[in-house]
DNA sequence: GTTAGGG
DNA sequence: CCCTAAC
């Protein structure tokens, strides 16, 4: 009908992102055959992956009239496997994967806002009882709406469980529910998750009110990326900023995903955190 | 069968 | 997005 072109999602395009992070550039079958980035992709040919991310890596090239060595051709090392020891692997693309937070944007969009955080606030907005809405319905809620993780009970207890201590959650009884007043700007004013989308800041020596830790390290980065002239330099940096800043945020959130995984790992399991 | 490049 | 050549 109206929709020869099949338009790429936000979450499809993050999941290339990742993927290609993870798995490294070219690597398409692997990130299509990867559990964490099937659902998102499921309706993507590998073919469609390259074109997709040559598309973007030349929209990205043309916006940086100055630089255009910040290609997302992050690396493509040699066979398969990544060279790269510290910011690949578990701990950044769970990190991104896992704590998302953004309650500013709708998740009842047509394009099925993909943040788990996003999907909480949506059941525990709709359900009907004023009490609020157990575990079990939370989960039934999201089932039947987005794709289902194994372990995402686990996941939404721990994600709850944090919201909670957040002051963003109310728990009474074995139910929870949303606490509005404290969404809006008591102790967190600022949502402040963005992606890791490499997006150079249009004047790079002007810092304006306000700004997190995390602009700040991302105006540093490029920075140094323009004093060297080295975008990996750059990625890296902003990367490891970036976790920093998160990490100063809620530490507990991190202590809890250690803590799970530690647990899976008890049990004999292996943990593909993806 | 997959990937890279041109159309 | 489709097609084709190279691996």
């Amino acid at each position: 009908m109206g929709n020869p072109k099949q338009k790429w999602t936000s979450e499809e395009e993050d999941a290339l992102r990742a993927g290609v992070a993870k798995h490294g550039t070219g690597k398409w079958k692997n990130i299509l055959r990867d559990p964490e980035f099937a659902p998102s992709l499921k309706n993507r040919s590998n073919i469609d992956l390259k074109d997709k991310w040559r598309n973007m890596s030349v929209n990205i090239a043309t916006q940086g009239s100055k630089e255009k060595s910040r290609v997302p051709k992050v690396k493509a090392t040699t066979t398969g496997l990544l060279a790269n020891g510290e910011n690949s692997a578990s701990a950044a693309s769970l990190a991104d994967s896992e704590i998302t937070d953004d309650p500013s944007k709708s998740p009842q969009d047509g394009k099925t806002a993909p943040r788990y955080n996003a999907m909480i606030i949506d059941a525990l907005s709709s359900v009907k009882d004023s009490n609020g809405s157990d575990i079990g319905a939370i989960v039934k809620f999201i089932e039947q709406k987005h794709e289902v993780p194994q372990n995402f009970r686990r996941l939404l207890s721990s994600k709850l469980r944090r919201l909670v201590l957040q002051g963003k959650l109310e728990k009474v009884q074995n139910s929870y529910r949303i606490k509005k007043e404290a969404a809006l700007g008591t102790k967190t004013p600022t949502p402040k998750q963005k992606e890791i989308r490499p997006r150079p800041p249009q004047n790079p020596g002007l810092v304006t009110s306000q700004e997190t830790v995390e602009a700040a390290a991302k105006n540093a980065a490029y920075q140094i990326a323009e004093a060297e002239n080295k975008s990996f330099v750059a990625a890296e940096a902003m990367k490891e900023a970036e976790r920093v800043a998160r990490m100063a945020e809620d530490s507990e959130s991190l202590l809890q995903l250690v803590k799970e995984i530690y647990e899976q790992c008890s049990r004999g399991e292996i943990v593909l955190v993806g």
